[in-house]
RNA sequence: GCGAGCGUCGCCUAGUGGUUAUGGCAGAGGUUUGUGGUGCCUCCACUCGCGGGUUCGAAUCCCGUCGUUCGCCCCA
């Protein structure tokens, strides 16, 4: 007989109920957050059209899981005999953000919905990419995303950061620091130096990768690039700014009176002195934002402002939450202009990663609360009773239908971290009593069942 | 997509030409069944990803294949 291969195909991650407690728990974190800032729920396929995944840029070719129909072997082999192996059926594939999905979902609803369309989605998206440590196939995004009709206020953009701080705040991850950029001010830059537009998006990726390869490196690569040496150095200057946000913007500001056609560059400017202007003003602590001139990456889409958060001390775990405003991708379905901007938590990467790094822990493997022993079969009546009257009142409750031996119903409710076991023989149920024992102190009490719910409640609290 | 490595029980692991293929974790049962987290005992791979080859003999050597890991690239 052939061994059957059941482990998960390499970057599609499960999750032990612990670990997926945990996601839930996360996720509700999140959800109330969102919804605190009036964005609502939607749902759009897994699958999309692949010229609809494809409609803004090109994503990089290789991260697109594309979709076909799969027909169990015998009848596929009488298909290729028939010569009809290929029906001509449109391309699909499984989404690999929830952006471009959300475009297209407003190009097909734009009657049902009401502008600025604010909404939350918390799928899974897939990409056909190497995995590796932390970096999934399939994972989890926590995305949030504005989207106007025309118009859409740089607010939306300055509230997205007060969005994240308070979520990274809650669930309890330490310092972080979400940094902000403004794609115009990256290729306004660089088209006041008389770079091409088709060349302004390779210096980006160069001056991005500054801090990996030093400053020597950098300047080589621009040169290749059109770039002066004067010019070269004048880019090494500009993405060196650094300090608080006042700070940053005012030298920004002296640097764009320097440049000829700065146009584009003081657009930038002013529009990112109103986001950080709104961010401040939502009470955003100054310790937990930073202006980073070097980030522009992220997808092809962003136009404006864009994002991203790392953990301070945690840096090379990487972005656990990044974003931007798009100005151009909904539009391309429905040719109107309708600028978005939004951000994206990378859930599946967070808690993988968080786990590692001992910031969080997954949770018990149950949430049950109080289990109640089956000691004698004929009670049986007496333990679905006292188990819905605890219910009743909201607390987590399992009943042991299986006969075992109580010392294996102990040690069961014990592994699983459940924090109570109610015991009801004979004895207590004659008297309308029963055993409440603390597995965590192995204190053991008989109360009545009347006020079992009220003495569990009292212990839980 | 390119370069390098690895594949022994559910998980980790010993084993590098001849062993009934180690050991641990997890799991099942027991330790005289109304009390768990410790101890002790028993059980748990005719087989070493799969296919072929070399050999008297292969988990161990060779070829292929599949899977997987690490680097580059890209990103959440």
């Amino acid at each position: 007989m052939e061994k059957i291969n059941f482990s998960t195909p390499s970057g599609f991650p499960e999750f032990l109920p612990g670990e997926k407690r945990l996601e839930q728990h996360l996720m509700d974190t999140i959800r109330r957050v969102y919804e605190s800032y009036g964005f609502t729920p939607i749902e759009t396929p897994a699958v999309e059209r692949l010229e609809v995944l494809q409609a803004k840029g090109n994503q990089g070719d290789n991260i697109i899981y594309g979709l076909q129909p799969m027909l169990p072997p015998n009848r596929q082999a009488e298909r290729d005999e028939a010569g009809k192996g290929d029906t001509g059926t449109e391309a699909r594939a499984l989404k690999f953000d929830q952006t471009v999905p959300l475009a297209a979902y407003i190009a097909r609803h734009l009657n049902d919905l009401n502008f600025p369309f604010a909404r939350y989605q918390m799928d899974l998206v897939f990409r056909g990419e190497r995995a590796k440590d932390g970096r999934y196939r399939q994972f989890r995004q926590c995305d949030i995303d504005v989207v106007g009709r025309k118009e859409l206020s740089l607010l939306y953009d300055a509230q997205m950061p007060a969005i994240i701080a308070e979520i990274f705040s809650q669930i309890n991850v330490g310092e972080f620091l979400i940094r902000i950029n403004n794609r115009k001010v990256l290729t306004g830059f660089f088209s006041s130096l008389g770079v091409s537009p088709d060349r302004i998006k390779t210096c980006i990726n160069i001056i991005d990768t500054l801090e990996k390869v030093g400053v020597a490196k950098v300047l080589a690569a621009l040169a290749t690039q059109e770039l002066s040496p004067e010019q070269a150095q004048q880019t090494i200057d500009f993405i060196s700014i650094k300090g608080d946000v006042d700070r940053v913007l005012t030298a920004l500001n002296e640097f764009a009176a320097k440049l000829n056609d700065a146009d584009q560059f003081k657009l930038g400017i002013a529009e990112l002195a109103t986001v950080i202007n709104g961010v401040r003003n939502l009470g955003v602590p100054e310790s937990q934002y930073c202006i980073d001139l070097s980030i522009a990456r992220g997808l092809d889409y962003y136009t404006g402002t864009v994002y991203e958060t790392t953990l301070i001390g945690h840096e090379a775990l990487g972005s656990i939450c990044s974003g931007g405003r798009y100005e151009e991708l909904v539009g391309t379905f429905i040719g109107e202009s309708m600028p978005g901007v939004g951000i994206s938590i990378g859930l599946t990467r967070l808690i993988y990663r968080l786990l590692k790094a001992n910031i969080l822990q997954p949770l018990a493997p149950t949430p049950t609360q109080v289990m109640v022993l089956n000691l004698q079969e004929d009670l049986m009546p007496i333990y679905l009773q006292v188990s819905q009257q605890l219910r009743q009142t909201g607390i987590k409750v399992a009943t042991a239908f299986d006969k075992r031996s109580l010392k294996k119903q102990f040690a069961l409710a014990d592994k699983q971290g459940i924090i109570f076991c109610v015991v009801i023989g004979e004895e207590e149920a004659a008297n309308k009593q029963c055993i409440l024992k603390n597995m965590t102190s192995g204190e053991q009490v008989v109360v009545s069942i009347d006020n079992l719910a009220a003495e569990v409640k009292q212990r839980l609290a």
